[in-house]
RNA sequence: GCGCCAGUAGCUCAACUGGAUAGAGCACCGGCCUUCUAAGCCGGCGGUUCGGGGUUCAAGUCCCUGCUGGCGUACCA
């Protein structure tokens, strides 16, 4: 059990009898507030009809706290209990962080959950835009943290392959191949002249009776590999890519149907099939098939649900801005069929690229876009993917190209990898010892030691927390505090060319904080470079 | 109209899920390189957390209400 489990058993054993209270141990923001705090007194105070300093003082004196490496415990505040960890601990945390390696900081937090991560899932009509290339590094790296907590992250990418948005796009690379005007509703970009060039080489033109469906299909699976390859290329991987013509394969939207038919959840009207979202908290019923005849996309996408919870406890869908209003529906019919509360939408704010002050222009309508290809070419995969994870999922995004291009100290990228690159720097000194975790740590006792140790401490915490919220920008946040208290001890502690107790102590230190950076940018995809 | 997301320093954002004195970066001003990379460090300036109620020992955080901005509101996906 770890320092802040055994510190509340303790405490627990001396709660009067027949009082139970959950005890959470929390790192105060001022210094001089201790190392840990707990507000079990304050929590108590009503049950026990007594001030909660009264309390605190009581539970106080009657734990050893010296036993714990605890060096000083007082109640401050309102009633809240300090404690002023000893530097002993800290230096046990060093030893463990070498012992541990890179696995240092995983938990079992998610204890083996599966949790399934849909992103992306751009229609294969196109390139990927910069939405896109948000909610990539977003996905990516949520999978990537669930996995370090203890879950069974699942990557997966919804291909849309079955839509008639995929005949559309076959007018339109057509119309392209045949000279002719691309119709009003298709696609615009310069890319459906380069599919056209390559399905139709060297002046070549299209059979009179050419299927749009079956060369938009061979359109869609160009536009895809690109998409595949330009994903690969930004580090975001995979574990399934899901067609939705496999769906109708196995027929599965109309066993959907027809599982709402018995449920009692869809009626008829006007010709067409709706399903009664209302019932089950949606702001109104949705035709899920038309009085054509034909499923609409709802139909589909319930069934991929379904699908999706039939390999996962929870699934999580990243959807675009524009994707507001499916949520209602989704956990409507998600609801109706039995998995109320499984599905977690995150969506991914609007993302409005900024040069030069000013906002970009981008229209989809004239093809004028920027794509995720042109931005890792602009500013690069760890530029790209640390903008992106910095700000909250949820706000809209200004990303400044100007200052992604910069190479300099204003970048907050570099300022994270730098760290990680002093430290390199340090080992690879002829005069530096080699780090072990049999080192005699004792001499690590200065302030910018010992913050920066407790700052290391924090990181399974961290991960655990980012996983479990998915909220991986946490994290970005976390390694920037990192860096900053490695920054400062590298400014006042010499690891080289000091007394070798010391000098080994500290080298053994540096290399704790090389691999939680390391790991830490690995979990964001961020390359954790020697040499800069 | 209805629904979602947001509103915190001049700007971009934090705040460990309700805790103590609301913190960083950028910008602006001033310091620190003959020793491990100055892409760094130190100091200064900067706040009615959009307004108004409420809940309680305690509210930026939860509830109600109003205001402002963004997005969405198809028998498209």
């Amino acid at each position: 059990m770890d320092l802040k489990g055994r510190l509340s058993q303790a405490l627990k054993n001396v709660l009067p009898d027949g009082v139970d209270a959950e005890i959470l141990w929390t790192v105060p923001k001022h210094v001089d507030q201790g190392d840990l705090s707990t507000n079990v007194a304050m929590l108590l105070a009503k049950q026990l009809k007594r001030p909660p300093r009264e309390i605190a003082t009581e539970f106080l004196g009657q734990v050893e706290w010296a036993d714990f490496g605890i060096e000083r415990a007082e109640v401050a505040g309102p009633g809240f209990i300090n404690l002023f960890i000893g530097p002993g601990h800290y230096q046990g945390v060093v030893r463990d962080i070498l012992n541990h390696g890179r696995d240092y900081g995983s938990s079992n937090e998610g204890n083996g959950k599966k949790v399934l991560v849909e992103f992306v899932s751009a229609n294969p009509t196109g390139p990927l835009n910069v939405v896109s290339a948000r909610a990539a590094a977003i996905g990516d790296s949520i999978v990537r943290v669930l996995r370090k907590a203890g879950y069974e992250g699942m990557g997966e990418f919804y291909v849309n392959d079955a839509g008639r948005q995929v005949r559309r796009l076959g007018l339109s690379v057509l119309a392209h191949a045949r000279g002719q005007e691309v119709p009003e509703d298709g696609y615009h970009g310069e890319y459906v002249r380069e599919i056209a060039e390559a399905l139709f080489p060297d002046g070549t033109t299209p059979p009179q009776d050419a299927d749009p469906d079956e060369f938009g299909h061979e359109a869609a699976m160009l536009n895809l590999a690109k998409q595949k390859e330009v994903l690969a290329s930004y580090g975001v991987e995979f574990d399934r890519w899901f067609h939705e013509s496999e769906l109708h394969g196995s027929d599965a939207p109309m066993q959907t149907l027809e599982k709402l038919r018995e449920l009692d959840a869809v009626y008829e009207k006007e010709g067409a099939v709706w399903f009664a979202g209302t019932r089950f908290g949606d702001q109104e019923d949705r035709v899920i098939v038309t009085s054509e005849g034909r499923p609409t996309y709802l139909l589909p996408d319930i069934a991929y649900h379904v699908d999706k919870l039939s390999r996962a406890d929870v699934i999580v869908d990243l959807l675009g801005p524009d994707h507001h209003d499916y949520v209602g529906r989704m956990q409507a019919a998600l609801k109706a069929l039995g998995h109320d509360g499984k599905l977690e939408v995150i969506i991914v704010q609007q993302v409005h690229l900024k040069e030069g002050g000013e906002k970009v222009k981008m229209s989809k309508r004239a093809g004028k876009l920027v794509t995720l290809e042109e931005l890792v070419d602009d500013v690069g995969r760890d530029v790209a993917r640390y903008f992106f994870l910095q700000r909250r999922t949820s706000t809209p995004l200004d990303f400044d190209l100007d200052l992604a291009k910069e190479q300099s100290d204003r970048n907050p990228v570099y300022y994270v990898q730098y760290a990680h690159t002093r430290i390199c720097g340090i080992l690879r000194q002829d005069g530096c010892p080699e780090p072990s975790a049999d080192a005699d740590l004792s001499p690590l006792t200065a302030s910018e030691e010992i913050e920066l140790i407790k700052h290391l401490e924090q990181f399974g915490l961290q991960c655990a927390r980012a996983a479990e919220a998915y909220e991986p920008q946490r994290l970005v946040g976390y390694l920037a505090d990192l860096a900053t208290r490695f920054h400062k001890f590298y400014t006042a502690c010499h690891v080289i060319g000091v007394e070798p107790a010391t000098s080994l102590a500290r080298a053994t230190l540096i290399q704790a904080a090389e691999i939680v950076l390391a790991e830490g940018l690995s979990l964001l995809g961020v390359s954790a470079p020697e040499r800069m």
